[in-house]
DNA sequence: TGTGTCTGAGACAACGTTGTCTCGCAGTGA
DNA sequence: TCACTGCGAGACAACGTTGTCTCAGACACA
């Protein structure tokens, strides 16, 4: 157990090398299982390594290695504690985990100055990819920040002024198809709630309203048209302002997590949950437990950072075609709530 | 525009040096802020950082800095994608925001195996230290993986074979509190529903209904003792089981979140929600819009998280006092289904 | 026996950066 | 004018590792 160390940190290969009574280049070779290494030699310096705790500097490995891999990807995400952004990491993870890769993440909170400095760092730590829902408008720096050799990927959100591979939900079309599902229920006034304005998603589902309700003839009221919501109480507090008006409408679309959860909240403090339709983008946990049941748009967050992730690993492997652009679909699911047909 | 680069890839301090004609040293100097550089040479050097978009590689500065930081500290959850280590995440991503620390992080999924592997892929990676939530009986292998050099801190579960920081939910304490709620709500048939029995946090919570039975001069039923429920369905079919029984428990404390959902799901079905009481340890999303609200003992994670966070940096910058134990209280919150009385 | 080939293993430089040492030069006081 | 001080800035080595080169020795063959 005596440990004869040079220093009083980690061992290195040195040291290894000195215990095992081998060169130190021997020690490198064992270590990256160069085949060329007599089986005596190598067991020794495997009993070495074991005796000293050895394990191998990986930032300094990769300094001197020709293919500058440090296995490790950057995410950049929304909020890591919101389960969007949590299911979406955890699929990256999962491919990562099949390569060895180590994962370093990040929370934007919408706030472009965050994202750069998170990228600045991403960059010093030489991270091989980046996995990214950009919050702010422009990621043109990001060319001049990774030198455009470090892959990015863009997920949930398309980039700005850089070409890059994207993973997207499709918004439009699943907006479309909500705010159809209601007026083929019979509505004709329905409200749009959404996110802050400058988040493309929000507009995306925005245009899939618009879209839905002028393919059936209808003229979408602008004082319909709720938009810069980004919390559970604000939509709560609108909600409740917007049934009280003289003309309320039969029926909502609210097109993010907390603003639909903000409508349940409003609909259940008005006494209006059976009577007011109600269809959320994007799924959450026990939507189906509410009284009605909640029916939503869901996303597929997993298969979102699943496609993201092989996408950039494509890249980092060397796959250099033009960027794609991959559309994970959206689904509607009937549950209650989208299904009340209007008021008399 | 046109760059003077010596190698192909990303500009070094060389580079820079070259361009602003200085020497290489003056480059690390203005980079690290040394005051002694003349505002002249300092400028020449900024403007060729930014004409080259040279960005210092923390990983090379790491191997030659005498502080050996690599800015950089590992979290290991059970599941990045669950709602209780999600929150915990974000309050760890927080504090290490202030320090210009960046997380590294990886789910275990109850296997001992991939502990072990996370844990070496992050020693590798010379992260400064580490937060876990341990998957494995046994921590000892921590001391050898990181030569005793690097802190580690114990969150949500209690380490073994090695001394560390350790913060915990009040366990014991939380699930008596539950217990003697349903008691004084004139519930005796309480059954305990929890998660696998080796995981720590299941036999606490196991305890503190145990003392509450006894505190109360009750004999705890082994026929109501239901552990190794790790997913909703399996709660879920379990508790339909258990109400099935010629003398079913009037009252369900369910030991984890998902043990709880499941739980719920069940009683609907059986249309008993308003018949048997529940409380749940550990809150979630939505529990107050059920029909009825759904009575938990709520845990902190966010706290939790925080906690843990600053007790590794401060260990990280120093602090070299015994092993502390940080206790998070729990939180009883009344919603209704905790306080259904019992059958006749 | 001499020559050539092969193989295993060590010597050395280099990756990008910082710690230490040294040196030149301007400014100071006698 | 001459030492002395102080300060800015460069030279050099080193961190832990791998790529490349070289060399010693074993072996085969003519």
């Amino acid at each position: 157990m005596a440990s004869e160390l040079t220093s009083s940190g980690r061992p290195s290969m040195n040291d290894v090398a000195r215990a095992a009574g081998v060169s130190l280049k021997t020690v490198s070779r064992v270590v990256n299982g160069v085949a060329s290494v007599s089986p005596v030699l190598a067991a020794q310096v495997q009993s070495a390594i074991e005796a000293l705790n050895y394990r191998p500097d990986i930032g300094a490995s990769n300094l001197r290695r020709s293919d500058r891999r440090t296995g490790t990807i950057a995410l950049l995400l929304e909020d890591v504690g919101n389960p969007f952004s949590a299911a979406l990491h955890r699929a990256v993870e999962d491919e990562a985990r099949t390569r060895d890769v180590q994962v370093l993440t990040g929370s934007l909170d919408e706030d472009p100055l965050r994202e750069k400095e998170l990228a600045r760092a991403f960059t010093m730590r030489r991270a091989d990819g980046l996995i990214i829902a950009p919050a702010s408008a422009d990621q043109s720096y990001l060319s001049a920040e990774f030198q455009d050799d470090t892959p990015v990927v863009f997920v949930d959100r398309p980039g700005h002024g850089i070409a890059a591979d994207t993973v997207l939900a499709t918004n439009v079309i699943g907006a479309a198809e909500a705010t159809r599902h209601l007026i083929d229920h019979g509505h004709r006034r329905i409200a749009y709630l959404g996110d802050y304005t400058r988040i493309s998603t929000a507009r995306q589902r925005h245009q899939g309203y618009l879209d839905a309700m002028q393919a059936a003839g209808l003229t979408p009221d602008p004082a319909y048209f709720i938009p810069d919501l980004h919390t559970t109480p604000a939509a709560e507090s609108t909600v409740i302002e917007l049934l009280h008006r003289a003309e309320p409408p039969t029926a909502l679309f609210t097109g993010q997590n907390l603003v639909t959860i903000g409508a349940v909240r409003a609909l259940r403090r008005l006494g209006l949950h059976r009577t007011v339709a109600l269809i959320g983008f994007d799924d959450f946990p026990l939507a189906d437990l509410l009284e009605p049941a909640v029916t939503v748009i869901a996303q597929d967050p997993a298969m979102m950072g699943r496609i993201a992730a092989q996408a950039l690993f494509g890249r980092i492997e060397g796959d250099d075609a033009p960027p794609r652009r991959h559309w994970i679909p959206t689904t509607l699911i009937r549950r209650g709530s989208g299904e009340l047909p209007p008021g008399p």
